[in-house]
DNA sequence: ATTGACTCTATAGTAAGCTGTAGAGTTTAA
DNA sequence: TTAAACTCTACAGCTTACTATAGAGTCAAT
């Protein structure tokens, strides 16, 4: 029987592009739960379970961990007042957000300035032990 | 005895903050290669391992995994052509870290205009369903 | 020569985020 | 009604980057 306002478990798999082991595991794991158990055991997802994946994907790609994402989903599941928790993870993130692309952003212009010079000379093997002039030169260069 | 020009292994781990597990396990990935082996089996690294770490470090922070690392000092340590692949390695990187500095960004900025918004309107629990704000929305957003 | 600090190898465990398998029940369509 | 497709639980295994432990040999100083 199809409870018709709700994915089954493949369904969800499908339209997200989850494995339907994966979704198993936040099941499990309390990040994604499904709104219903049929008497069969079955999971069954709200429509906008879809929406809840996107929401986990983005977050896990900016950093977030799912343990991170479960707090803060909790929160909204157990309807208290949500916020602070919400905003302090918030506060934390955006910080981290902030350094990692500070670093990112310089140690990808040192890596282009590498680059770079190797156009202008490829192997400028002077020692032999220096075979490459990136390796030696980067282990030197201080991005903190 | 103490060969002169080198760092035991406990050294090495004193000036580098590792531990010595992790230098053994850095050797035993090849990631990090003493110079010599001891008649006793002791590890004994050059000098400039303590600069060596740091590139790892560094590498590491950014997003370079262990293997990645390694094929860029493997290239060094076996003294041939190397550029080409470690420039390819660098290429792709770079292009890794201008993707994900994007999305950073983005999801920072996304992240930011929520917590504004909550300090000028803490609660607006219009829904019950909705108790957070930040959650609905930033799972209907899109940041591709 | 003995003690304590250090080293070695090998193996196991940890954490996160999954995938894969086995064995069993359920649903759906012909 | 039977078979294929789907679901369930439980458990094992994988990867990355380590840490921890056991048991044994080595080194440095007294």
């Amino acid at each position: 029987m199809n409870k018709l306002p709700y994915f089954k478990i493949g369904e969800l798999a499908q339209k997200t592009g989850l494995s339907v082991g994966n979704l198993r595991y936040y099941s499990d794991l309390g990040v994604l739960n499904p709104v219903e158990r049929g008497d069969n055991g079955y999971r069954y997802y709200s429509l906008d379970a879809t929406g809840q994946v996107e929401f986990i994907k983005k977050a896990q790609a900016i950093g977030f961990t799912l343990e991170e994402i479960k707090q803060i989903l909790d929160v909204r599941d157990r309807g208290e007042t949500p916020c602070d928790l919400v905003k302090q993870l918030l506060d934390n993130k955006i910080e981290e957000l902030e350094l990692k692309i500070q670093q990112m952003t310089l140690f990808k212009a040192e890596l282009e300035e590498y680059r770079t010079d190797w156009k202008t000379h490829p192997h400028p093997q002077s020692h032999p032990e220096e075979v490459c002039p990136l390796i030696s030169t980067v282990s030197l260069k201080n991005t903190n």
